[in-house]
DNA sequence: CCTTGAGTTGAAGTGTGCTTCAACTCCGAG
DNA sequence: CTCGGAGTTGAAGCACACTTCAACTCAAGG
């Protein structure tokens, strides 16, 4: 037991996350496997690591690709330190920030609709394009322009 | 002009929500809207109410199928009073508490890790399942049986 | 050697929240 | 009456983040 790389079953137990979604991972290139003779993935043990960064960058809001572009920026000789990935953390916990201002916003707003009870479309600082809190949801959003968009 | 009743393009116009996002909306029973002789969607000015509200349950998270519910437990007979307005709101605001408790306590655990630059599985109280913060993503998630979530 | 559980692939499905398209009708100005 | 912009429908598409399936191979114990 502890050997040096682990399977894709072992890593999925160990992560929480599905072998599946593993897998999906690495077609999107987040994380790397090496493969044994028999074509059977076998993860280094730091890929648990870039696992839980996915994983606790979701919590954050940002989306696969983006935690891809995060994962390239990493140093490719070397085995990433622990201030390389503080760094990554770092840059997310900006986006957390506003995001929590946006959402205290959003409650304070609330909080005065609920005094007044208009939920006035034009009145309200509730209902505010330009604002564009969430952008959070899924789906297809082809018609927003999305062009005055928070930092990069 | 300033008739009673808006067309589907005026209620868009007004609400800054895409007509087709509106025809949807009727389709999940979320806005409703008289016809004409031809046929066509004619909205009582309240409507514009359920819009707004909508839009911001969206923004505080929330599903349209939950909205739908939300929605559903407006008065029926007469048209909602401002008070009728305020109780939702006022759910909502709980929820958003707790958005806001949850990325915050994400923040902190984050910042800890930016410290240790740990991003351990285990040891981290970042990687957390039965913590769950966040369920907000999109997706097929058969698999999280998900029985021990919050408040109802 | 055989069996069985774990792993492999590509393709298709799921759920949310819409948009887009084609083909058609309605309605008001001229 | 004619024209064009606004409206109608159902079906299909899109984007994300996966899961599920079928059909297959690998690997390790008995």
């Amino acid at each position: 037991m502890h050997e040096a790389t682990l399977t894709i079953g072992q890593l999925s137990a160990r992560s929480g996350v599905a072998a599946s979604a593993l897998r999906y991972y690495e077609r999107l290139g987040l994380i790397r496997a090496e493969r044994t003779g028999g074509n059977q993935r076998r993860y280094a043990r730091t890929e648990l690591r870039r696992v839980a960064f996915i994983r606790i960058s979701q919590q954050v809001g940002v989306s696969l690709e983006e935690i891809r572009e995060a994962l390239d920026s990493l140093p490719s000789g070397r085995t990433p330190t622990p201030d390389d990935w503080a760094a990554l953390s770092k840059s997310w916990r900006d986006r957390l920030d506003e995001r929590i201002r946006l959402l205290g916003k959003l409650r304070d707003d609330l909080d005065g609709c609920i005094g007044c009870g208009c939920l006035s479309l034009q009145r309200c600082t509730l209902y505010n394009p330009g604002d564009a809190l969430a952008a959070e949801g899924p789906g297809a959003r082809l018609m927003l322009p999305r062009e005055g968009s928070g930092a990069a």
